[in-house]
DNA sequence: TAATTATATAGGTCAGTCCAACATACCATC
DNA sequence: GATGGTATGTTGGACTGACCTATATAATTA
């Protein structure tokens, strides 16, 4: 018995083939980040289609972060530089619509983060430990401001997170973790302000576990802060 | 000072607006999977607007995962299932426009499946781990077939790396992990087909491990897998 | 010189028209 | 009765040409 003899014919639309030809050009370097393609008249009569098919590839490659638009004179398609919004999006999405739950979620964003951390007492330059230990400083400063500045602070501790997470060099897993910035800030809104204590210790012994080139150390040591704030988020719930 | 008292105020596009308000009836369950909205005709009237506008909108709606469009009598735009495309789709297109490198892909993908396969040791059913070992006899099988079959054989090996890490039934992991599907079929066609052998013992032993339950050992020896095979790739290149 | 006002450019939208795809029902042939 | 063709209505796909809106730049004016 054959497998799949024969191929599904696609009966491609117009507007898909000119997405995918424009955008094996910004693929391929033809176009960089910041270039302007031709106007909407010209690119429909280039490709020798109607304006209305080529709108319709323009709003695709929009939404998936290739093209941004500007209205105006001197306005056109322009090629967009990369950019980590269309992954948190669709991760977004899904989760909104119940592909997954925010267990999953949680799970999965504790695996990542506690793994780069690891990561950053291999790979992070002692330079970049000395600017990560200003940061925190600031974020202390900020805590002893007191209580008009709690939610500056929490969001500025959303990205000490981050910052230490890029401390491993992995781009890609600093990408998906960016993604999920988003659910991230919805809760972290909710952490009591009696808190800030615990919160800076913490950090306080996982920078100086970095420091001492104790990856076990630091990962458990996030992994404790983590899951404690996440337990104490789903209580207030 | 104060801080963004003011929003931009956005000149929506038409088309902007009409993409909101259907993502809005979509994920507030008004229109479930599967169900169909009204003809294109219809829907522009009831929004007050050309048919052109609302074809961009659909467009848009159709990138992001939300509609599928179907053409010809008792046709048009059906609310598609949750997937995972759109992430897999972003992510691929975040590490193309060199976002990252291989090797940051790797171990990115290394960190996500071994936990995976940690934690599949602790939540996959018995039901689970017995079709999972049929799968594997499948692959044992093609494998006797000779070389002929050995193609074949790297591309459901890749499939079984994913029924494994859906084991651990964390639905992002696995979305993100399929995500790199693209990226890993491009690499392990290059492996010699005498490694074969080795290949098959080594999930023979993962697949012991986590009908005993040992998700530490299930971790290690999927680590030892990987590692191994992604080593001979890049000595082979 | 600085503010204002044209103007050209380019995207946004619309209405109408026609084409292509498809489901369905009906009909003819064997 | 089963198969294959044919007509038809619905729905998406595409084109055209016109007009509106936004904006940078140049020309104009106070």
């Amino acid at each position: 018995m054959m497998e799949q003899p024969f191929q599904r014919v696609s009966t491609s639309r117009v507007s898909e083939a000119i997405v995918e030809q424009i955008r094996q050009a910004i693929l391929d370097g033809q176009f960089q980040p910041g270039d302007r393609l031709p106007s909407q008249r010209e690119l429909a009569k280039m490709f020798g289609v109607g304006r209305s098919a080529l709108l319709e590839a323009i709003r695709i490659l929009e939404q998936s972060g290739l093209l941004t638009i500007r209205t105006g004179g001197n306005g056109g398609a322009f090629v967009t530089a990369p950019s980590i919004r269309q992954v948190s999006d669709s991760l977004d999405l899904l989760v909104r619509r119940e592909g997954a739950t925010r267990e999953e979620l949680a799970e999965f964003r504790i695996v990542l983060e506690c793994y780069c951390c690891k990561m950053a007492a291999e790979k992070a330059s002692e330079e970049e430990l000395n600017q990560v230990e200003l940061e925190f400083n600031e974020l202390k400063e900020l805590a002893e401001k007191g209580s008009a500045y709690w939610q500056t602070f929490l969001t500025r501790e959303i990205e000490f997170h981050f910052s230490i997470a890029s401390l491993a060099h992995n781009r890609v897993s600093l990408a998906v973790l960016h993604s999920l910035a988003t659910w991230l800030h919805s809760f972290s809104s909710q952490i009591p302000e009696f808190y800030e204590g615990r919160m800076l210790n913490n950090w306080q012994a996982i920078i100086a576990a970095l420091r001492n080139r104790d990856g076990e150390q630091a990962q458990r040591l996030l992994n404790e802060h983590i899951y404690f704030f996440n337990l104490m988020r789903s209580s207030t719930e």
